[in-house]
RNA sequence: CCUUCCCUGUCCGCG
């Protein structure tokens, strides 16, 4: 009906937790709670608004789910990192498919497992190109790019994908000639093999070349912007990163861009220009926070540090040690490293 | 029509 497919649009562009509640008791009060295909997108709206819970107790309350169903919330526990609790889910999963198995092998990757990743591999009764791409991000993860080179070469096909993974990964070391290389072979490439590119040769310091690459870049997106303004903001270009933003009118999806410049003024130690582009910005999440924070942490404006911990909406291991690391650069020692542990006690 | 793999920004470490 016409109410379940405003429903669903409104589940996929929750942008937090309290919208996604907030249309959650709207699909209740319609009486549509019932309805699988809502409650997968539900599953799917609380994963990746972080409530595993929420995703778990919407799954549970499915008298019949669907394949959809189990995959999402296998895929929930996987990017949740909880991996036994995902394999035991799979395991119960009565329709399970390559994709859950994916999912689960996805986790694997991303924790850098590599020896596990390789074991489940090995134990899935079918597998595709993503598994096989699964593999080599999971070497990536672990820091072997050889190891990544090895299974790249060993899969029996390639896509856009599997290309870039493996492109990303030498171009965020500033392996120029490796990513050339690759680049060039691809047989078709997507945005994300440009952005790239533009990666690598800003990693390199090669800013023009970023440029020319940026140039040439058909269908630019959100990212392709943001990659070229961190380039300008990482080589002592701020001005130039900032006249970039200016002609982007994807004004709303430049938060990842304004990070870099204020990231960029925090390491040169002008804490009041980074704290200008924070309060600049129209969307602040917990990596521009942090940015913030790491800025006066760095410049020894502990005081400071201190005020946006206790403002700042979340706080994690990166809020920690951008914070640890301001007392341990002055250091204080044992009174600094309590100081901060007083901090950390308050959340 | 809903699920799995790739790109952009924050700290530390490793190279």
């Amino acid at each position: 009906s016409a109410s379940k497919a405003v429903f669903a649009s409104q589940l996929r562009h929750c942008e937090s937790l309290l919208d996604g509640r907030h249309v959650h008791s709207l699909v209740t009060e319609a009486g549509l709670h019932g309805d699988r295909f809502l409650c997968n997108l539900l599953i799917q709206m609380y994963n990746t608004c972080g409530s595993l819970v929420e995703a778990r107790s919407v799954f549970d309350s499915l008298a019949e789910p669907n394949v959809f169903s189990w995959n999402l919330i296998v895929t929930a526990y996987a990017q949740h990192g909880d991996l036994q609790e995902a394999a035991k889910l799979l395991e119960q999963c009565p329709v399970q498919d390559t994709v859950s198995w994916n999912a689960v092998l996805a986790g694997y990757a991303q924790k850098g497992q590599v020896s596990e990743a390789l074991r489940f591999f090995g134990r899935a009764p079918n597998r595709d190109v993503i598994s096989w791409n699964a593999l080599v991000s999971a070497n990536i993860r672990s820091g072997s790019l050889n190891g990544a080179k090895l299974v790249f070469v060993r899969m029996p096909q390639w896509t856009t994908v599997s290309c870039n993974t493996l492109l990303s990964a030498f171009g965020q070391k500033g392996e120029l000639a490796e990513t050339w290389s690759i680049f060039s072979n691809m047989p078709e490439r997507s945005v994300v093999s440009w952005n790239a590119l533009v990666v690598a040769n800003a990693r390199a310091g090669c800013i023009d070349a970023a440029r020319q690459v940026f140039d040439r870049t058909p269908q630019r997106t959100a990212a392709s912007w943001n990659a070229m303004a961190a380039a300008y903001a990482a080589n002592g270009e701020a001005g130039k990163a900032k006249s970039l933003l200016l002609q982007n009118s994807v004004v709303d999806q430049d938060t990842a861009a304004w990070t870099a410049i204020l990231s960029a003024y925090g390491d040169r130690g002008q804490v009041e220009q980074a704290k200008e582009c924070f309060d600049c910005m129209i969307r602040r999440d917990a990596i521009a926070w942090n940015g913030l924070l790491s800025g006066y942490s760095q410049a020894g404006h502990i005081a400071q540090a201190k005020l946006v911990f206790a403002k700042m909406p979340q706080r994690d291991v990166v809020t920690f040690t951008s914070l640890l690391s301001g007392y341990a650069q002055q250091g204080q020692g044992q009174a600094a490293v309590a100081e901060a542990l007083q901090q950390f006690k308050g959340m």
